[in-house]
DNA sequence: ATCACCGTTCTACTCCATGTAGAATCGCCA
DNA sequence: TGGCGATTCTACATGGAGTAGAACGGTGAT
């Protein structure tokens, strides 16, 4: 799916459609997929000549982030959570974790 | 689904319904369900008598961060995610994390 | 020894998200 | 103003999750 957030500039379909060339997707499948993006507010999209440009309203580094909120909001101990995780990621992480907190 | 990380102790199949007497469900359903966490690993079972005994295979808090370290894999820039990430949580959780990190 | 019962297994149905695409329609632009 | 590309609507298959019936098997009470 989320091809898109590789992009630098918003793309219209057609644009996906190429980037995606190896599956060679019908046109309409596409259309679908952004569309579907869309209700789930994922994408927004403006209109441009006969076709619409589509953006991704979150980076993919935001998206992660609020997937991990997700997952913690799942816990009933959030520290004990966080610990874990802290515990089961690369040490070189932990420390710029670290660095980023200061 | 998974409401036997609540128990302390490994449960039944009877146990599980029992505990979820409020949705009144057959046996055969707790069974199903058991079963597909058992096929997923996420639960782990030994016979008892007649019966099994199942246990979470990991605590809900390993499980929240295993699914939080799912997220992050998915960023191409990590870092990036992970600031996001701190950038998205209560105040007094970066303070607890930076405590932790020490 | 046997029979009833309880837990299990197998199978199956519904619902929903996702991936895929055809048919029909709409709107620019030559 | 007609054609073509973009869009919308509808539809199909697949897979996971939730639910449960039918059938099977072992164990204990009689």
């Amino acid at each position: 799916m989320e091809t898109l957030w590789s992009a630098t500039a918003p793309v219209t379909a057609r644009d996906v459609q190429d980037a995606l060339a190896g599956r060679d997707l019908a046109t309409t499948t596409v259309l679908t997929v952004l569309g579907r993006l869309e209700r789930k507010g994922l994408v927004s999209r403006e209109r441009e000549g006969r076709a619409h440009r589509y953006r991704p309203t979150a980076s993919r580094e935001d998206h992660v982030a609020e997937l991990m909120r997700d997952a913690l909001d799942a816990a009933p101990d959030r520290g004990a959570a966080l610990a874990r995780f802290l515990g089961s990621i690369p040490p070189d992480e932990r420390e710029s974790l670290r660095d980023m907190l200061d």
